[in-house]
DNA sequence: ATTCACTGCTTACC
DNA sequence: ACTGGTAAGCAGTGAAC
């Protein structure tokens, strides 16, 4: 045989049946930049069977081996059983490794046997093929794989490449991959509601490395040269297709493509009868529905921008919306180029040339921009598949609990644990109705403080995760019930065993080791991009350990194990506040994991002793740290009583950057006008302490709002739709808004984000809301505006600087008047 | 008709 | 349905006055 071998970077992996014989196509790019499939027919596909009494695993094997049936026009078997040892949920079980012929075979085998009385558990029967394969072969996407075999014809757009042998080679990856980033622009009318059944497209832009083109289909006078003019939309489409066919990208980028840019193209593509046959194999564009439509194009990789961002990369932003022009504003510093959309379809009614020519380089713009978005968080991809081990169409999708719960069924494989089942309905229903207690927020007297320090454990939950041995394996282990140190829940009935690591405590304390060694290297490097994403990756993954023990949806669902994680975080930041108070410190705030402290007369250098004597008697790899100086701060009392509010509070650090935690001013559901006056009052009073200056400027804002000066985008107010209108109980301004767009054809529904001005007139709140493009120039409610937002928004920061709430607010607007 | 305690709802923090 | 609990604070709701 001429076997020879290939080197490859795994992109995309799918499988076909072929002959009752399942086979893996994996998708990728070789070392020399060329695309190939290779292909392997050597994978058999099969589930566990644990026994209730294992001297029955011979008997079990041999009858199961017996089962043959009809199923769909084929005959699905077991093609044979293997006696493993492995271990379950923390115990030595052996298991019947069960194999069937083709994957489709593995639910029809199980739903013969699953009522068979010898059986305890069947498991993993609901692990998807290929991603089996993967972890299976120690595959990891994106990472250089070794094959050998040979060269062999199979219709495909790609070389295909026959696998005896196939291996993961080195941890080196993709250096960079042909990104190609698309956007689509349609003919809406009334500019409300797209209906791709029967609203063209009129626009499409593509944008990669020197390449750049908007197609369009009615011509116009233009200099731009990359304005291709199609033959109308049928040719538009097929000039899409000619352009990614013949430029082969490696990943296919839109923003928000799952959702709207290609369900669009598909339907318009249907409507002319286009197969859209992009992958790699002549598959067509597979729509995968269910709650979030997704879109896979065999071979290359699809990857939506904002599914990614909104999902793992959003929380670190401090955007209000997810929108194309606000993520890239502040992950790019670039803004999408201005244009009044709606006016597009009469541009083209009308064939406006310079307006035509406008929106192309709109629409080009909006490519670009997910382009450069694509590659800026594509490193913090990378990583995360690296860890995850799944390839990158499924990691860009996944949630936290799922990134969670492959990366411990990637570990499982080499820890030879047996995954459990996935709860069933029922079992949903329970646990969801479960509660237990969570963490420790201090009640901060309400002040403006001087000289402050603050501290934090380092991942608290995952290192008491990792420290106490804490998981469904170690939990009330017989082995330590004698002398067992107790959880500190209310009532102490949990323990951890002592003695042997547990499974997931083992691979928590992996990633946040793996993370501190990349923390060491980081100093060294700074701005290394693929070691801050790789820091990133991990320590999102450990993070959200905890609150994966805690979900209901969680195959290693540990309800103990949450409420024990929550107790001993209570009691580790007591045992802090009450160190500090012994050492002479005001604790000023407290909340989880961290602790606020005012140095008085003492020194850092003091707190800093305290927190080294902390750190002598805390258990395992957890650690407090120094988090940081600030020489200002101010906490306030809460509205609801004379009591201080817990997670509000601004801090002026040593550089004289402000940080301003829970106020108004970092909420989206206030207006513009009291967000901006809030936090201009905190900076004067933290950074120049003078209150006659911030009293002024609320004043003249006052007045502003009086004499009408304000501009309608200072007054709106976003809030965004959480259900179906009609699922509301209690109708507020933003229900009663939607509720009107949608009677005048606005598509508006779960996840809208409303935006509405309170104008003047009586009745309820909701009944002067209205939508922002209804509302002129001053026809906002002034009053409303000072006395509900801008008042509220600044009276108990005036409250902490020893005025008197009643002269604030004293009723009627006169008395407010006479005050400011 | 007005007041008030309560609930629903959204969005923050960690 | 797609990680957890804690918390603030709005407007609406409906019973008591």
């Amino acid at each position: 045989m001429g076997a020879h071998k290939i080197r490859f970077y795994p992109l995309d992996i799918m499988y076909k049946v072929k002959n009752s014989k399942p086979l893996i196509y994996l998708f990728g790019k070789t070392a020399e930049d060329k695309q190939v499939c290779v292909v392997d027919d050597s994978f058999r596909p099969y589930f566990y069977v644990l026994l209730k009494d294992e001297d029955m695993t011979d008997s079990f094997c041999s009858k199961v081996k017996k089962i043959k049936l009809e199923h769909k026009n084929r005959e699905a078997a077991v093609t044979d059983t293997e006696i493993t040892e492995k271990k379950y949920l923390g115990k030595k079980r052996k298991a019947v490794k069960v194999y069937v012929k083709i994957p489709a075979d593995v639910p029809v085998i199980r739903e013969v046997i699953k009522e068979w009385d010898m059986i305890d558990s069947i498991n993993e029967y609901d692990v998807n093929y290929t991603r089996r394969y993967l972890i299976d072969k120690g595959i990891t996407p994106l990472t250089l794989v070794e094959a050998e075999g040979e060269m062999i014809k199979l219709k495909s757009r790609v070389p295909c490449f026959k696998a005896d042998k196939i291996e993961h080679y080195s941890s080196e990856s993709i250096k960079d991959p042909k990104v190609f980033a698309f956007d689509i622009e349609t003919y809406n009318p009334a500019g409300k509601r797209y209906v791709p059944e029967e609203h063209p497209i009129i626009m499409l832009a593509i944008y990669g490395e020197n390449y750049r083109k908007v197609l369009t289909w009615k011509k116009f006078k233009t200099d731009k040269k990359y304005i291709e003019f199609a033959d109308g939309e049928v040719d538009l489409i097929n000039r899409f297709k000619e352009i990614i066919e013949k430029n082969k990208p490696d990943i296919l980028t839109g923003y928000y493509s799952d959702g709207f840019d290609l369900p669009y193209i598909i339907t318009r593509a249907r409507h002319y009868g286009i197969d859209l046959d992009l992958g790699l194999d002549y598959s067509s564009l597979n729509l995968k529905k269910g709650n979030r439509k997704s879109i896979k194009i065999t071979g290359l990789v699809h990857l939506d921008v904002f599914k990614f961002i909104s999902k793992i990369m959003g929380r670190g932003l401090d955007t209000d919306s997810y929108s194309l022009d606000n993520v890239a504003a502040e992950i790019l510093g670039e803004k999408k180029i201005e244009v009044e959309i709606d006016g597009l379809a009469k541009a083209w009614d009308d064939g406006t040339e310079a307006s035509l020519d406008n929106f192309c380089e709109y629409n080009l713009k909006d490519a670009l921009l997910t382009y450069k978005l694509c590659l800026k968080i594509f490193p913090n991809i990378k990583e995360m598949v690296k860890i995850v081990g799944l390839t990158v169409y499924d990691v860009s999708r996944m949630s936290f609990s799922q990134l969670v719960e492959w990366y411990i069924m990637k570990q499982a494989k080499d820890f030879n644990e047996i995954a459990p089942n996935k709860p069933h309905y029922d079992e949903i229903g329970e646990r969801r109705k479960k509660r237990y207690k969570g963490a420790f927020v201090f009640e901060p007297k309400p002040g403006l403080f001087k000289d402050i320090a603050v501290f934090d454990f380092r991942s608290l939950y995952p290192t008491i995760i990792s420290s106490h041995n804490i998981g469904p394996s170690t939990l009330q282990c017989g082995c330590c019930k004698e002398k067992a140190e107790h959880a500190p829940t209310e009532d102490s009935k949990y323990w951890f065993c002592r003695k042997k690591k547990g499974f997931l405590p083992s691979i928590v304390e992996g990633l946040i080791t793996r993370r501190m060694r990349i923390k060491e290297m980081l100093k060294e490097k700074e701005k290394d991009v693929m070691l801050n994403a790789r820091s990133e990756s991990l320590k999102v993954l450990a993070n959200s350990f905890y609150g994966y023990l805690g979900f209901f949806g969680a195959r290693w669902y540990c309800f103990e194990c949450a409420e024990s994680v929550t107790a001993y975080g209570r009691h580790y930041i007591h045992k802090v506040i009450n160190a500090a108070g012994e050492r002479g410190f005001e604790v000023l705030y407290s909340d989880t994991d961290s602790i606020f402290l005012l140095l008085g007369d003492q020194k850092k250098e003091d707190a800093l002793k305290l927190v080294e004597n902390i750190n002598s008697k805390l258990p395992g790899i957890m650690e407090l740290e120094y988090e940081g100086f600030y020489p200002s701060g101010i906490f306030v009392s809460a509205k609801a009583g004379k009591y201080g509010a817990k997670k509000k509070y601004a801090l002026l650090d040593d550089k004289g950057a402000l940080k301003i935690t829970g106020f108004e001013t970092v909420r989206r559901n206030w207006s513009f006008i009291a967000k901006e006056v809030q936090e201009k009052v905190l900076d004067i009073v933290l950074k120049e302490r003078d209150l006659q200056k911030a009293v002024k400027y609320v004043k003249k804002t006052i007045d502003d709002l009086k004499d009408k000066k304000i501009p309608n985008e200072k007054l709106e107010i976003y809030t965004q739709l959480k259900k179906e209108i009609g699922d509301y109980e209690s109708i507020g301004p933003h229900v009663a808004v939607a509720q009107r767009m949608k009677n005048k054809g606005i598509d508006v529904g779960p996840g809208s984000l409303i935006k509405y001005i309170i104008t003047e007139g009586s009745g309820r709140i909701r009944d002067k809301a209205k939508m922002k493009d209804e509302v002129k120039k001053g026809e906002y409610d002034a009053d409303y505006y000072i006395l509900h937002q801008v008042v509220p928004s600044v009276e108990r920061i005036f409250d902490v600087l020893g005025y008197k709430k009643e002269d604030l607010i004293a009723g009627d607007q006169s008395k407010l008047g006479e005050y400011f």
